[in-house]
DNA sequence: CCGGACACGTGACCC
DNA sequence: TGGGTCACGTGTCCG
């Protein structure tokens, strides 16, 4: 009779009786045909109520559909009710939410001390570092013929190095030559690059772009 | 009449007629009451009928309670009805999980240079790189003095520089010194680092985690 | 007037 | 034997 298994495969759309027990989510009732089978409604037995009746049973097989594709995706179901199902998936949203924000608090923190080594600048940067200490940066660039540039980063910053080779890969600045010496806490890094782009040659435009590449590094 | 209104305040438990419109998940039926109002169903006006049917209407209300629960939990409800609810649960269950996957993720490859500190690696690595390209990098070793490493990374692919800055940041090894010399297509990169982390101070596992840093770069 | 959406009472099933 | 749960048909509102 009628009742299309919950969480079932999707197969025929046919009425059908189950009788296994509900513990996997398989309902099984002995309905009777309200025009058919033993009646209990008297009246009605006309054109539009037969309409009705179809609507209200694919609201109710969609409604289980449904049920049941929440429960594929709530794995602690602690009973196959539908008001632990209901309960169980508020619940676990709401553990979700938690260990989102925890996790994205942690990448963020992470995040955070990459960012305290940059800063904005402009000709001579400065900016905390260390808690609140404040520290500078100098850059310097001088044209090397019409394709290269010699550059020179003078800095107390952490992590010097990475910074500025990250800054000359993104602005596709093959790297000729460089020396890094760290002297007391001061590192002085020089560099010869190769200038592919014509747009970078000279000295202002290209130093403004290392330093902007400086402070996303 | 007999409804309380899904998701309304927890008021007193009376039944009553609610007039707003649902858009807000509020309900407003006028049902009459079976045992007073216009009867329609004969029958039935005895004893153990009334508890059960007191017993179904406390159960549609918990339900209608655990909808608004949810309702709350979910913060992407398009549309107020039972069906979208449901479906929008498990949608936003779906890409909370998502996120937590690839948030995990990361915080693992984070912690995995650490656990390859420990692990034996060849000598030469090599892995696609530019594409479908097979390249070639050696990278060597040697530890100088009890808390220095001198390395030394011979390759052709881009951005050399860039890759092992980089990894010497995320391994959180202090540059020294270091050279870079471009000849020909091939980068020699020569460079002295503190280290700090006693679980590095071991030439194999401090080179196994450089290599992969270098990969994942 | 029709289709969608709820609440209701009721029969049937389970433990 | 009851308390709990589900499916069903129906009445009624809304857009």
């Amino acid at each position: 009779m009628t009742t299309t298994p919950p969480c079932g495969a999707t197969g025929a759309p046919a009425r059908r009786v189950i009788t296994t027990s509900r513990l996997l989510g398989i309902a099984h009732h002995r309905h009777r045909w309200p025009g058919e089978g033993g009646r209990k409604q008297g009246p009605r037995t006309e054109g539009p109520t037969v309409t009705h009746m179809e609507a209200e049973r694919q609201r109710r097989d969609k409604l289980n559909r449904l049920f049941c594709v929440l429960r594929a995706a709530v794995p602690t179901v602690s009973r196959m009710d539908r008001a632990s199902l209901l309960a169980d998936a508020a619940r676990y949203i709401a553990e979700l939410r938690g260990r989102v924000d925890q996790l994205e608090a942690n990448a963020r923190q992470r995040q955070a001390a990459v960012d305290l080594a940059s800063a904005p600048t402009t000709m001579t940067a400065s900016y905390p570092l260390g808690g609140s200490r404040l520290m500078e940066e100098k850059l310097e660039v001088r044209m090397a013929g019409p394709e290269a540039a010699a550059l020179r980063l003078t800095t107390a910053a952490r992590h010097a190095p990475a910074r500025l080779m990250d800054a000359l890969r993104s602005l596709e600045l093959p790297v000729q030559h460089a020396c890094v010496c760290r002297v007391g806490g001061v590192t002085v890094l020089d560099a010869v690059v190769d200038v592919p782009a014509a747009a970078l040659r000279h000295e202002a435009g290209l130093r403004a772009a290392l330093l902007h590449w400086l402070q996303v590094s």
